[in-house]
DNA sequence: TCTATATAAATCGCATCCGATTAAATCGCA
DNA sequence: TGCGATTTAATCGGATGCGATTTATATAGA
């Protein structure tokens, strides 16, 4: 009976801002806020890990992504982890003056930075550092079910939120 | 076939820090990147029916936690929404400064700072601005279920990273 | 009573996020 | 060719999160 079947019943189903009615308007019925909960509690269970590895959260979220490709732009980056140059820069030279990542100019377009894990870097994930976290979710079986569901989540608000993908 | 079934095959189930093998190892193959990235687009989702209210994402949160229950101690809320007063102390005071909320010291305690909704921050949540997300997460009848399992995901990582409640 | 300890909030410094702006390079097009 | 528009990072300021420390108050034990 883990997360299958959606119930709707008539008695109070939780919403994204729950009830109309005053009563149901409570913090635990806002999915918002377990997803902001949610994602305090990963950076918590990650610390200890990454403490180790002299690594913050996102730092770790930055070497993944650098690691599905190389020399990525700062742009290209952005759109994997949904954020721009404004919050990357900072934390791209700070990987960079750690020796985890190199940054360049891109030689053909200069307005672009090309970013690249340096072997250092390319070791830390070699461990597979946050295996442990998976028995830490407590999911079981529902796993996938639940990446899937949060990342469709998450496309369907980005999607509400943009205008359109073009129009001429 | 939305949320449901576990699939579970061979081949490569989505993992916490998904494939030791090196080739599943990608960002969105991670349950903690689905969880901060739809974090981030709650943000954004909330940000412009906020923004005509003159509030921030987390301080919308706030003000939520605090309507449920009148002269919370900085503390009680802090579990509520798993801050502490490091994090609360200028979100409050700044809520405070527009009216939205009254801070006092317990007389009984003076270490502790009693918070309420004032009027005004109440009248906030009358219109339940934040309504028309429910249909921008496009869950439809999964949303309890998503909501459900992103708290219990939440409990979890919360859990294994506590010691023991209680030892003596 | 008097003091050591404990507790609650606040303060401080660092690392994100993000809107707005700036600087540099490239592109479009007459 | 030349210049304005566009694109890409970077910069700047405000608002979180959070570990570590500080301050003020309350409690406990000799």
């Amino acid at each position: 009976m883990p997360t299958s079947k959606a119930a709707k019943g008539p008695d109070m189903p939780a919403l994204a801002s729950p009830q109309p009615g005053k009563g149901g308007r409570k913090l635990s019925n806002f999915l918002c806020f377990a997803v902001y909960s949610a994602n305090l509690a990963f950076g918590r269970a990650y610390k200890p890990i990454l403490d180790q590895l002299g690594l913050t959260y996102t730092q770790y979220i930055v070497i993944v992504a650098l690691s599905e490709e190389d020399d990525q732009t700062v742009g290209a980056l952005g759109e994997k982890m949904f954020l721009e140059s404004n919050t990357l820069t900072p934390i791209l030279k700070k990987l960079e003056s750690v020796g985890y990542i190199t940054r360049r100019r891109d030689p053909a377009d200069e307005r672009q930075v090309r970013v690249s894990l340096t072997p250092a870097g390319r070791t830390l994930l070699d461990g597979d550092p946050v295996a442990p976290m998976i028995a830490a979710t407590g999911l079981g079986d529902d796993f996938p079910v639940v990446q899937k569901s949060v990342t469709r989540l998450r496309d369907n608000l980005l999607r509400s939120t943009q205008p359109e993908p073009e129009k001429s």
